[in-house]
DNA sequence: AAGCGGGACAACCGCATTTGA
DNA sequence: TTCAAATGCGGTTGTCCCGCT
């Protein structure tokens, strides 16, 4: 076995074992967060830099939210941004405490393939049929997925001028058109509500909407229960300006990773966060390692912000053209 | 019990951007 | 100022697990 294994000059992929997760957590302890390709070079492990970032990014980092599947308020927050900014996963992922860019990908594509999956059903003809309530899978035989009409999320090139959605605006009606007729879904027998984007169905309506489809819940009944979300209605975002201070204590805290690492659901489901009337969530940085990192990068409350999107404060007055 | 499909996740790839010599 | 290396990012693919038929 060991088909992974290589030799010493050639370069190791797929999972990452303990024991090359430990080389790396040392190699950070001890450097900080860079010179990743100097851990190949000195022969500590025979990965590329590339990927050595990519796993303590991923996985690494200590306050990062492993195994925690997104809740509500998280997906809520996704949708959000995503409407907001596009596919910019890592500008998502900094307002949203423990997740990954890779993370709320992930999480994106998921939805989108369910959503297809959902809107394929809801839009077949056929999938009214009894034989079709059967089973979702009839119908995989029948399109493939890439025929399926994919929720595309708006194109947002390089701006989000049909959004023109800032604070104190309701979101364009253009956003709302576009995406529908962009998403041509096919709902002659279902019809989703109308003016209202399918991109931003929680994963509550999507279960709601996935029995519609399979034709186990009536379809007027599971309509009245279905919640559509005031998406993006100026609303109170979860503000996260007083745990950002709390991060900014804990990053100094050896017992960092201990701190964060139970951080789960609750904490972002009301609880205990102040709830603001602020227009736009504030990114978190997570930029937790080792003293040696401090000692080279001292943290001051400056620095913290520059941390941040420089773009962010800019959301405080009506969007320009936010070009990334 | 076996096969299949979907969801979740990890990791790679290619390109873009930033950094520093 | 230029250029190569390092880093960052988004898209994509592969794998594993679980539930359903």
């Amino acid at each position: 076995m060991e088909g992974n294994r290589v030799e010493t000059s050639q370069i190791r992929k797929g999972p990452w074992k303990a024991e090359e997760d430990e080389v790396l957590i040392n190699h950070v302890k001890k450097y900080g967060p860079r010179d990743w390709s100097s851990i190949r070079s000195k022969g500590l492990l025979q990965r590329t830099g590339k990927s050595c970032r990519l796993r303590w990014v991923n996985k690494l980092r200590p306050n990062l939210k492993n195994g925690c599947k997104f809740t509500a308020e998280e997906e809520r927050v996704v949708i959000e941004l995503q409407a907001q900014f596009g596919n910019k996963w890592a500008k998502i992922a900094t307002y949203l405490p423990g997740r990954t860019d890779n993370d709320v990908k992930n999480f994106w594509s998921s939805r989108q393939k369910r959503l297809a999956r959902i809107l394929q059903n809801s839009g077949t003809p056929s999938s009214s049929s009894s034989s079709s309530s059967r089973s979702l899978k009839v119908k995989k035989q029948t399109h493939g997925f890439h025929d399926v009409p994919v929720m595309e999320a708006p194109k947002l090139s390089s701006s989000m001028e049909e959004l023109s959605y800032s604070k104190g605006q309701s979101f364009s009606s253009s956003y709302l058109d576009n995406s529908h007729s962009q998403t041509t879904i096919k709902a002659e027998e279902f019809p989703l509500p109308e003016l209202v984007n399918p991109n931003l169905y929680t994963d509550a309506n999507m279960a709601q909407l996935e029995l519609m489809s399979r034709g186990t819940t009536p379809y007027a009944e599971a309509q009245s229960q279905v919640f559509f979300p005031e998406i993006p209605q100026p609303q109170p975002y979860l503000t996260l300006s007083l745990e950002s201070q709390d991060l900014l204590a804990k990053f100094e805290d050896p017992c960092f990773s201990q701190v964060f690492a139970p951080m789960d659901v609750p904490e972002l489901e009301g609880g205990n966060l102040n709830v603001v009337e602020q227009p736009f969530l504030e990114p978190v940085t997570c930029s937790a390692f080792g003293a040696k990192e401090e000692a080279d990068n001292p943290m001051t409350p400056d620095a913290f912000f520059d941390d941040f999107p420089a773009d962010m404060f800019d959301q405080m007055e009506p969007l320009p053209s936010p070009s990334e």
